[in-house]
DNA sequence: CCGTCCTGTTAAATCGTTTTAGCTACTCTC
DNA sequence: GAGAGTAGCTAAAACGATTTAACAGGACGG
């Protein structure tokens, strides 16, 4: 163990090159054959059935030993598969793409593929740029995450949330209706009639389905919707949007709600971090959550359990479908499996602490 | 407008082959040159000087007609320089890591590098195998963010926050003592004199330095550290430790600190998760904040200024860290810059609404 | 004994760049 | 008019892998 660890240690100090330079031609060298042999043998190409095994035991062993590991961008260069995929989000912080990237990275990493990430902030001219640039970085395929485009890429792309379904991708998709469904169900069952709501922003496709899930489910459960009880969120209009403006807007949007005056017993917001302001603002306007005011939020993102009370909210899973993504966009490369423009992934409710029966008054 | 649309979705259909193939070889053929004078000209090289603007007008401008667009692998393999730097992370998620991967990724933009990243999820022989197959992908260099590991990498390192100082590597770090010693001259200040402290888990690096600081702030205010109030947080002993227990392991010290009955007025986390856990714990035993206790937290994550009440806490310049961590390996790798081994940023008292003067008693 | 078919192996082309050494055709210089 | 110098360009050798066509040598059938 103590030697190991020395003789590792001399092995840094030793680099003085950065090459450790054992090559295929190393390795062809040392058991007196040649590179190409070497490089059927080691792939295990079909070609190799008729090297007898006891050569093939030699060269593996003498792989092994001089520790010989393929140098990726000659390989990639001939082979013109270069094992990365580029990953678009619109900013590397912000909990959903992050939640999105921890499944994804999972997957990938199983197939020996890695990715190379860009965050273009929202803005078209930068995600141009950076299509291009990871296309020159010879990327097979694309994931984008929460980020709309126009058309279609050149490669296989896999779109995770948020944009508008285009022809020749795979998008990535919860199932509005269903978690919506939940949510509303779990209010109605409370005893809850009257509920306002937080429509999202302009720009994301989630806005509109969601929205319409709600009107939706409103019906079925004979809830009617008062526009002024549902006002829209801004999300910055298209720029740069961060957490905390969310945070901030959703505190706006509930005082608003309160100054108001019209009568709700429950919020419905867009997402987890609206919710959080709003819970502020009620909580603030003295009122107690949930007996005066019970909230349901979006997402489950990270601290909404850890809120006072922790947040009634709909779990995106959303490291389930970066793993989904990722699977999916592995599948493309290979050839395998047919295009599906949609896969659908189930989000599920989860019931904490603010949501409650209605007082009655 | 639209006609442009038109033709480039147009190519996106023609694209059968992926290849764009224009190579080197193309653009030579087109203005009847060899490949080697296009390459001299379109990288500037000093060589070029001996070849008329005339003809190097001719070449720019063919390469653009023709959107030539090197290839990256053959450059790479070529010249040596993979243009990537590899990332360790325990875990995607969490907040921190990826606080520091944007002002990372936004240095290493600027210089067309980009990042791999692989997450280890803090187990050792992970964090060697992904170590071999980030070497294997020709990074240039590493970034570590809060990994720690036991001996140099054979290759240019920059460590950010949380492990062992190690020669050969540079090590961003923060002014602990600078940090804690503001944030106790503000509890203070508002009159505090009996502090309960969160101590960080074994095995952060941070842990022992922030606690020196603590100590020594302590001793320079004249403030007595109890040990009755100073818990020492587990996190999770070296396991995968998830947000969710560390808010749960700072809820159940907050009571634990509530049982014991010592007195106190203020409480100083080790981070922002714990602090919050904590200050459930004390919200249920009918405490209110900051008027029977103060808590400052450690780290400013994302939420912090949003729960109820915002919590004032040190902020880590994360991202600034990143840019730094990004810029000065870049500098490593191109051999300016001397390497030292330490960087200190600057952490930034953040007052919010947990703090305030004591109640008297 | 000749053609055919294996078996085991390899030379050489290829992927698309970059770089070095050198070539041709001039112009100067003495 | 020979030698030197320059301007303008290119051939060819890398970089390190993969793959295809082919070759040597033996077996075997007719």
């Amino acid at each position: 163990m103590s030697s190991n660890a020395k003789s590792s240690s001399k092995a840094a100090k030793t680099r003085g090159k950065r090459s450790n330079s054992v090559t295929l031609r190393t390795v062809a060298d040392h058991v007196k054959l040649s590179p190409a042999t070497i490089s059927i043998v080691l792939n295990r190409s079909p070609v190799a059935k008729s090297i007898p095994a006891e050569t093939q035991e030699r060269i593996f062993k003498a792989a092994k030993e001089l520790n010989y590991r393929p140098n990726y961008l000659a390989r990639s260069l001939r082979n013109r598969r270069s094992m990365s995929v580029g990953v678009l989000v619109p900013e590397v912080i912000g909990g959903y793409a992050v939640g999105v990237l921890g499944g994804l990275e999972e997957q990938l990493k199983e197939n020996e593929y890695f990715y190379l990430i860009a965050a273009h902030g929202s803005r078209k001219e930068l995600l141009k740029k950076y299509v291009d640039l990871l296309v020159d970085r010879s990327v097979e395929g694309f994931v984008l995450i929460a980020t709309p485009i126009e058309e279609p890429l050149d490669l296989p792309t896999v779109s995770v949330a948020g944009h508008l379904p285009l022809e020749g991708m795979t998008n990535v998709v919860i199932d509005h209706h269903g978690a919506i469904r939940a949510a509303m169900a779990h209010l109605v069952e409370l005893g809850h009639r009257d509920i306002a709501f937080f429509k999202g922003h302009p720009g994301s496709a989630d806005t509109e389905e969601r929205w319409q899930a709600v009107c939706q489910a409103a019906e079925e459960f004979d809830i009617t919707i008062r526009p002024e009880l549902s006002p829209q969120l801004s999300g910055g209009g298209g720029q740069t949007f961060s957490p905390q403006q969310g945070y901030e807007e959703g505190y706006a949007f509930g005082k608003h709600l309160l100054d108001a005056g019209g009568r709700f017993t429950a919020l419905m917001a867009f997402n987890d971090v609206s919710a959080i302001g709003a819970m502020r603002a009620f909580l603030d306007a003295g009122h107690k959550i949930p007996h005066d005011i019970s909230v349901v939020g979006f997402d489950d993102i990270e601290s909404a359990a850890f809120h006072n009370p922790g947040l009634t909210t709909i779990r995106q899973p959303l490291a389930d479908m970066g793993r989904i993504a990722g699977r999916t966009l592995l599948q493309h490369l290979a050839g395998k499996g047919n295009l599906e423009p949609f896969i659908h992934v189930d989000p599920e409710l989860v019931v904490r602490g603010t949501t409650a029966p209605p007082r009655r008054s």
